[in-house]
DNA sequence: TGTTGTTTCCAAAGCGCTTTGAATAAATCA
DNA sequence: TGATTTATTCAAAGCGCTTTGGAAACAACA
């Protein structure tokens, strides 16, 4: 059943029809409940190519698969995804996924994406403290939204957790514990978030006059091999050298540092104190550590959902000001850390 | 520009041009040169809202995000929907994602999906047994590819990796090496592939005359905790009566194994024997376990990337028969396998 | 009564492509 | 040479929706 079949039903013009439907005031509400109700009983449901066609907009945003993978980033990257298709689902807008190909740049994949007109909008994650991705869109005319920040000249809209004030937090817990050497297992230093992180943390101890060696900061993947070989090569100092503290990205490389400790006879909570950034993965909740993680968190999946929301929003209402929203990540102390000595 | 733009250029119908760039014989080799470098000239794109208007096609596959989710649930299908992405990606297709929200039914999610008329066809994952959405799919008209297999009264699509003839292999290797207790760490029973599974498992040693305890059977979800929880069990039991060998169905479970062996004393590879299936994860490669895995192996990237390629076939040739393919997955024996004694 | 607003509804023009049914030009045949 | 194919190209009709610019009906006003 199409607009036309349903208009002829009814004995109005399609006009009227598509409008009673998609709310528009110039028509009475006993007209629109009428239609309504013939749209329901006939299962009428508007052709989403065609309405495309006439409105220029596909109801579809684009996504591209990171162009590095791994494990805690692919599981990081699907628990964001999963948020952002909830969210558009209730929002009846699409998700579509792209992805490099062989020889494909990253580029071109958004390239492509922009001039097929696909998609309305492109959801950036993961973004590089210098990343080309802003340039190229606004370049190309596509409106985007980035979950995390970047460095740009000029503003753009985002999403992003307050990952400097986080570290902060977690360094100056572990001084306040009387911790003095702490190590920080950050992720790879070209990503913003990275960055923001050191900032934190190093803030955090210079506050508390703890200088900070430039080996207790190593960036690499934040997969639990890292955690297990920069924790298991900090252990081998001299017990007056060694880190008693540990701060991660992830709680994958907590998990690897609690393996390196265990390795050296160390037990995470009395010998070492952890704290990790946990962001909210299904079955990898810091409460579920052993022993439980103080950590820092912010569900990585919530911040999906309201990406979505807020790039539509962007969408549906152009010339407002972009977003800009900073969530707080709350830390959260359980048994993983206690007093130096 | 647009099609009508274009033509007005090169002096040509719409038709003509159309038929050029779309590769009709109709037109000739000449006028189709002429009209391509025309193109490419002006950077002409055919609208792909115009062009899902015209064919009622819209290029794209739909796939839903599985119901339940768990931390190696969420690697597997990432990895699986990277491939079809890439692939799809290849070939001019897009991948959309649908996902149930709040009260919403997994049904609902497809039938939304068809009813919009948004996708061309679904690709089906992690299929149960028994399972709703073929008949659901079909009753709707909607056409659909399964990765893996189900119980059906009609034929569908499918693509499936040999779960009976891997893990019949792995037993009989096992049994081979002179092991008489073994036991299998599976997924859950309602899952199509762990019941092939089993079957290949029991098929293998009633073929050797091993008796298989029912406790050394047990079906959950495919984690680490598992595997910890299961092995940890089972090595409990007397020396004479616990098992010298685990089959598990993931290498995630084979790591919950791994740790429930060194909390008890053993050695993989030495005291006890393992093999795990693999799934050729990023990051899990049975050959980066330690010790190095028997494993049987088949990539479920490659097989996202076949399962996009079987169903554009299917949608393009709506009257051969439909694929069924099933791909061995090799034995690849490493060092966690030994002679029993 | 005629005039001015309001409200409610409609005809028709796109949106940019594919595809049907013919027409024209060129080549082949009797 | 005229008749018949064959190879190219085209005009026009959709696909199903949104939206512009009126028109008709009705109430409110002078």
């Amino acid at each position: 059943m199409n607009l036309r079949e349903l208009s002829a039903q009814l004995g109005l013009s399609q006009t009227t029809v598509s409008r009673a439907l998609n709310g528009f005031p110039e028509v009475s509400e006993e007209t629109r409940a009428r239609v309504r109700a013939a749209a329901e009983l006939h299962g009428y449901r508007p052709s989403a190519a065609a309405r495309r066609l006439a409105t220029g907009q596909s109801g579809t945003l684009g996504l591209v698969f990171p162009g590095e993978r791994n494990l805690l980033g692919d599981l990081l990257f699907t628990e964001f995804l999963g948020g952002c298709v909830e969210k558009a689902s209730e929002l009846s807008y699409d998700i579509t996924l792209g992805m490099a190909h062989g020889s494909q740049s990253e580029e071109a994949v958004y390239r492509r994406a922009v001039r097929n007109a696909r998609v309305d909008a492109m959801i950036l994650s993961s973004p590089l403290i210098a990343d080309p991705r802003p340039a190229l869109l606004r370049q190309l005319g596509m409106p985007f939204i980035i979950h995390g920040r970047t460095q740009s000249a000029e503003p753009y809209g985002f999403l992003d957790i307050d990952n400097e004030g986080a570290f902060f937090a977690a360094a100056k817990l572990l001084a306040d514990l009387g911790h003095r050497r702490v190590a920080l297992l950050n992720g790879e230093r070209s990503y913003n978030f990275a960055a923001d992180r050191e900032r934190g943390f190093r803030a955090a101890l210079g506050l508390r006059g703890i200088a900070v060696r430039e080996d207790f900061i190593p960036a690499a993947p934040m997969v639990e091999q890292t955690g297990l070989r920069e924790a298991g090569r900090l252990l081998l100092l001299p017990l007056a050298e060694r880190p008693t503290a540990f701060v991660c990205s992830s709680i994958g490389e907590a998990q690897g540092v609690r393996r390196a400790c265990s390795a050296a006879g160390l037990t995470i909570g009395r010998d070492v104190a952890l704290i990790a950034h946990d962001d909210r993965i299904h079955d990898m909740g810091a409460e579920n550590f052993d022993p439980p993680l103080t950590a820092t968190q912010s569900s990585i999946g919530d911040a999906g959902r309201r990406v979505v929301e807020l790039c539509i929003g962007m969408l549906q209402a152009p010339n407002e000001p972009m977003p800009a929203e900073i969530w707080p990540a709350d830390l959260v102390v359980r048994a993983s850390t206690m007093p130096a000595n």
